[in-house]
Parts: C-alpha cells; sequence; structure tokens
DNA sequence: TCCTAATAGTGTGTATCTGACACGATTATA
DNA sequence: TATAATCGTGTCAGATACACACTATTAGGA
C-alpha cells in the first residue's frame, strides 16, 4: 500500500457529473456536446479534470458550478470507472458523481470544452462518448434505489411543495403510480416533512397544502426503508 | 469531461483492499505494517498502485492475491478517498474495495512493502496509517448495510455450512442476537440456500444439517430485504 | 453403560404493517 | 353559474413480523 516508490506513469483523473432534474412530468439529465477530439459532436456527461488541490467532491462542485451556474445541491459519489480503454487518448479514470437539482435553475452555458449544453429527458438518450451510457444507467440505478429508502426526492422539488407534486416525483423516477392516500400516509408517518402553513393555488380545485421537508429528520428517514 | 487537454501533474492511484472474514466468532480484517516513510511501522489497510494497464477491479484482485495468495472471493467497489492531504508524499487518490473471505485460507504473507501482516480482530484496532480508519469505518458500515439487504453473509462461510454456523455469522457481524426460529424461517422462504443431504457431526447434540448457497438465486435475494 | 449437557429442529398466536379502495368539498375557468 | 379538475380523508382485510419453549438427539465423561 503506497510504498515509497511513486510510479512515473499515472492515469490522468477526472470527475464526471450526472445531473438529473424532474420538469414537466419528465426525469431529465444535463447533456454536453463535444467540442474536441475524441468523439467530437458526441455528447456527454459533463466533467473534467481534477485539480493537483481540489478534493473529488470539490473538484465535481466545481464541474456542476462551471456547467450549470448552481450550487449547494445534492452531489454524491456514484462510482469510480477505471477500465484501461475506456478512452483512446490514454488511461483516464473517472470517478462519478451524481446530483440532483431543481428545475427552476439558471440555464445551463456550454463552458469551454462544450459546444452546447442540453438537457435531454430520460431515459431516450442519444448515443453517448465514452462509457457514459454505463454511467448514466448506473446513476439512474443509485436514484431509484436511493427513492425507495431515503428521503431524498426533496432534492428535485422547491422548497415548498405539495404532496402531489412529491407524489408525481416519485412516480416519474419509480416509473410506476403510486396509491395517493398510502403515499400521504407514509410520507406523513416517516415525519420528514412539515406544513408551511401556506397554499398553492392558481390551479383548478381546491387549494393544496404547502409541506417541507424537515432537515433535522434526515438521519432518522435513511434508517428505514420508505416504499417497501 | 476530459477536453483535448491533458493535465501534466497527475495523481498518482492506489486501490485499497479491506478484507474481512469470521473467525472464532469474532470479525476479522487483515491488516500490513507498514515497512516504508510515511507512517513507518504503523498499521494499515493492503493496498498499491493501480498498473498502467489494468482495471480498477483486476488491481484491487492482485493486491488481495499478493498479500493473501486468495482469489475467486466476494470483492466490491467501495468509495473513491481523494482529499489532497490525505497522503503527506503528495497527492494520491484511492479507491477502497472490500473483500470477504472464509476462514478457511491460507495465512497472509507479508508483501515487499510490508513488514508483517495480520488479522486484526475488529472492532477494536490499533492506529492506522492515512485516512485508513475512515476508510475501514465505512467498509465495516457497508457489509453490515449489505447484509442486512442481501445474501453477502454466505461468502464469509465455507461452502457448506449450518443454519447455527449462518446465524452466529450474521450475530457477529450485526452486533444483535437474532431469534432462531425466525431466521431458519426467514432464510429458508428468501429460498437462498438449499439442503446438500449432508450433515456435520462431532459436537455434542443431534447432527447439524448442511446447507449451501444457491447460486442461482443471487439477483432475486438482491431485490427484497432480508432482515426487515 | 448410563447420565449429563449441549445442540438441532420445530409451530402458534398476536400485533403490526401493507395495500386496495371512493367520495365530498373546493376553486379556477369557461 | 355550471363544469371540470384537484385536494384531502379512513377503513378493512390480508400479509408480515415478532415473541416465545419444548422434545429429540448425540458426544463425552462418570
Amino acid at each position: 500500500m503506497t510504498t515509497g516508490y511513486f510510479p512515473p506513469d499515472r492515469p490522468a483523473l477526472t470527475v464526471d457529473v450526472v445531473i438529473f432534474r424532474l420538469r414537466e412530468g419528465q426525469l431529465e439529465t444535463l447533456l454536453i456536446r463535444r467540442a474536441a477530439l475524441p468523439y467530437k459532436g458526441r455528447w456527454a456527461i459533463p466533467g473534467g479534470f481534477v485539480r493537483a488541490d481540489e478534493s473529488l467532491d470539490a473538484a465535481a462542485r466545481r464541474e456542476l458550478l462551471e456547467e450549470t451556474g448552481i450550487k449547494d445541491v445534492f452531489l454524491e459519489q456514484l462510482y469510480t470507472f477505471g477500465d484501461p480503454r475506456r478512452d483512446p487518448r490514454g488511461r483516464v479514470v473517472t470517478v462519478a458523481y451524481f446530483a440532483l437539482i431543481t428545475a427552476a435553475q439558471p440555464p445551463p452555458h456550454a463552458g469551454d470544452d462544450a459546444a452546447e449544453a442540453r438537457w435531454h429527458t430520460m431515459p431516450s438518450l442519444p448515443e453517448l462518448a465514452f462509457d457514459h451510457k454505463q454511467i448514466l444507467a448506473y446513476a439512474l440505478r443509485r436514484l431509484r434505489y436511493k427513492l425507495e429508502y431515503t428521503a431524498v426526492g426533496f432534492e428535485l422539488l422547491s422548497d415548498e411543495f405539495t404532496l402531489a407534486e412529491l407524489q408525481a416525483a416519485y412516480e416519474i423516477i419509480l416509473d410506476e403510480p403510486l396509491d395517493k392516500r398510502n403515499f400521504r400516509r407514509r410520507l406523513l408517518e416517516a415525519n420528514v416533512i412539515e406544513e408551511t402553513g401556506k397554499y398553492r393555488s392558481g390551479q383548478v380545485g381546491p387549494r393544496a397544502q404547502l409541506y417541507r421537508y424537515r432537515t433535522d429528520a434526515v438521519a432518522e428517514v435513511k434508517a428505514r426503508r420508505l416504499f417497501p
């Protein structure tokens, strides 16, 4: 384990950040179109090299900021992909992250290395560069998994939301209908949300109560399965 | 996302493999005593540099083989640790793995870079080098977690085992007593083990039926929580 | 050979949790 | 003012989880 010897030929190290959001009833992910070879013109997950003095988390957060202009969002390490042939230019190991953001965020702006940045609707995506198809599939699996066991769904909604909005989010991601009464019961019993006292009106029908996520309840929820 | 520019100063990349086994009613992990600076004389998780042409999994498997002489065991990527100051020599990013092996394996032999290799009983461990305490804590958490949700417990036992042995393994790792009748019922209902028709005798008392893990049932189990 | 002590194996009843299911009240809009 | 959408609410039946104790078997020692 890390002897006195230090290897001269080291792999390059990147972070790639799969960014998800929910918009108009669809799950979307941000992709950039590559401006340079290899895979020039292909869509890819945003990412970039880890700098010498920054942690992996910091690198991921920086990439996210550069690509979308946003910060302070849910960001979690996903998996590290290191197949020796995953990049035709040479050895590049990438630490994949995934981020969840709300739809009410500024539009993405393409960075130097991207010809274009655009939101794509899951799961129908264009061909991706490198092994990014695999990385995205892994991220989606993890998102679904986390949604069932933790309260991560809130990260995709704005601070205040109605139970109908939350249920819709779960249904979109899990891709199955949920019973309204059971959904409400479970979520309220899980004690992770609280009423704000405010209402959302504007749509046809009665006003909907707005809820917010109880930040002090995070740890508690992670322990129990939310939707068995 | 990996532009045409390739950074000159790259972090070194290692894999560290947390190895667990169960022996005499205790959970043990293999540590090596460092022969070189930094942290010379301190205990550390076995690991080493990733070679230019090998995948991360291959590197982890190689390290495991070098340290313990064994192969074909459960091995899974854990997390990648990349704090810029985790190694005093410079930037070293490590991809941590964890492995589960059976107690009936050849003894470890110290590699070039290790003065000594020894099994240590969890959770009382000596001071560790680098951020290895954190890595080990993470590995233990993951082991417990996986045990509750998947059938990974078998990886720590020999091919054929009694239900009492299996229950003991679960109790050691989860660090709580389990009800014998409920344990047996759940495990049999989960359909992940099958009788071998053979018996283990020798101890005082009736002979115990030997079971084996049904490899064709892996996927199925992973889906449902084993011990809710 | 017999006695003792350890271990294997087995079932039930109760409490809790899960899942299916329908309707009246409210409000924006036409 | 009529219409259509949406909010919010409770019960019951079936499934699941948990607590719990005894008999039969065998090794080993008296």
